[in-house]
RNA sequence: GGGCCGUUAGCUCAACUGGUAGAGCAACGGACUCUUAAUCCGUAGGCCGCAGGUUCAAGUCCUGCACGGCCCA
């Protein structure tokens, strides 16, 4: 990765993915010959030594070459060895080259594989199998978000990306199949962001006969496990942050929140609603619902706020199809969503079991839709209608934990390959 | 989709109120047997993102487009 030449011996820098050593290269020892192939080689090129190890006078430990052979050439120049590559765009477009020049980059993948690693060792540990479940699915659910559609020839169907493996890991649980989890990516076709890439990894996690509560524990040990074990320390800073995962965990109910961070006592007061709207200036478009409005000002008002770890509790039932209901608080759901360093990063649930009130919920969500009938998962509902046990479930947006434990302000840093537009050249 | 910013040599960056496009590193040639951003001498390297416009004259001003970044939706 560097070469410094002195006329009849020269040293150069040999990297690999361990890490860097300094090589040696002497006229007398390797011969004229081959120190004149040595003098061809650029920063770039690929080749292996042999040789005995030393130490230079300034103590660098060094491998003085006695034979060296060409791997591979490069046969263009690398980007400055001082300045390294920072154009965000070359960055991504070219990534092998962000991960030549940039070591911090370098650790920042080492460090997603070391925490994928992790996840599955510590659900592995705990009685949990990993398992694999479609990609492609006839009818887009398990969340709420646009599909990328694709088509399959000689079905002669449309078929559409999963926006969230959900579905078919419940089908699971109805197959007996009691503590699974997947580990994959979704798709959604919806807004880049520092925060969202049109791919992204997602763990999904079921256990039969737990429940929400369950999925906090799980969801807090888990990530105390990975501060451990990836920082050696439940304490570190995010962007300007400091975060602290020591346990318990802050909870808080839903409609609590609103009380605490904004003087909406009662979630339901829409005039209230509008008003803090107002002094807030949000926009909203015009035929906004109230959950929509809450939704707004919890993003706004609310999230950016909750840096330590926060588990916000008891959805109402209306933005939970998937939920089940509070035995003592029907409106609300046994949901939380976890946010740390202000980024949304679990949702979970007790899995609404019930196939009849599944089916109300579809058909009370897709009511609107001209298309309802293909957007209900009757194959879903059917699984169902043969038991599924009561169960925990649970979504952690994996690049967005790695873009926490490397400190990391976009979700592209974090992806090998974002997703950019071809440049038309 | 909207606002702001960016795009100049392979890379990192300059170029003032419009007046012949520059440096460092990389490359190429030469000197140098313990350097580490090696040093020294020399050479070459440009569709100034793309397309129009204004002007005697545009990297610089104006318009549109492309790609990217940040913020907003």
């Amino acid at each position: 990765m560097a070469i410094r030449k002195h006329g009849n011996a020269s040293f150069a820098d040999l990297v690999d993915w361990t890490g860097k050593i300094q090589l040696y290269f002497k006229k007398d020892i390797i011969g004229e010959e081959n120190y004149n192939i040595f003098k061809q080689i650029d920063i770039g090129d690929i080749i292996g030594v042999e040789g005995e190890l030393f130490k230079t006078k300034t103590g660098e430990k060094t491998i003085f070459v006695k034979n060296f052979k060409f791997l591979s050439k490069s046969l263009r120049p690398l980007p400055e060895k001082w300045h390294g590559l920072k154009d965000i765009e070359i960055r991504f477009r070219k990534r092998y080259l962000d991960l030549i020049m940039n070591e911090n980059v370098r650790e920042i993948f080492k460090k997603r594989i070391e925490i994928l690693k992790y996840i599955r060792e510590f659900l592995n540990n705990i009685g949990f199998i990993e398992v694999e479940t479609p990609m492609m699915h006839p009818i887009p659910g398990g969340a709420e978000a646009k599909p990328f559609i694709t088509y399959h020839n000689a079905l002669d169907m449309e078929l559409y990306l999963r926006i969230a493996p959900e579905l078919y890991l419940k089908r699971l649980l109805v197959g007996n199949f009691e503590k699974i989890y997947e580990i994959n990516r979704s798709f959604r076709n919806e807004g880049i962001s520092t925060l969202h890439n049109p791919e992204f990894t997602m763990l999904e996690l079921y256990s039969a006969y737990g429940d929400y509560e369950e999925m906090m524990e799980i969801t807090e040990k888990l990530i105390c496990y990975l501060g451990e074990k990836i920082l050696d320390s439940l304490e570190f800073k995010y962007q300007e942050e400091k975060i602290n995962l020591s346990r318990p965990w802050k909870r808080i109910k839903w409609k609590d929140i609103f009380k605490e961070y904004t003087d909406i006592d009662n979630w339901k007061d829409e005039k209230k609603i509008n008003e803090k709207i107002k002094e807030y200036q949000i926009e909203i478009e015009e035929n906004t619902n109230i959950f929509e409005k809450l939704e707004t000002i919890f993003k706004k008002k609310i999230q950016p706020y909750l840096i330590n770890p926060t588990f916000v509790i008891g959805y109402p039932v209306e933005i939970s199809p998937l939920a089940k209901r509070f035995k003592d608080d029907p409106e609300m759901t046994e949901r939380f969503e976890l946010f740390i360093g202000g980024i949304e990063i679990a949702n979970a649930y007790s899995e609404l079991n019930d196939p009849i009130e599944q089916l109300k919920r579809f058909e009370e969500k897709f009511k609107e839709k001209e298309d309802k009938e293909k957007r209900i998962d009757y194959d879903f509902i059917e699984a169902l209608e043969y038991g599924m046990p009561p169960a925990g479930g649970l979504g952690i947006g994996i690049d967005r934990l790695v873009m926490l434990f490397t400190n990391s302000s976009s979700i592209r840093e974090v992806i090998f390959f974002p997703l950019l537009k071809p440049k038309n050249e």
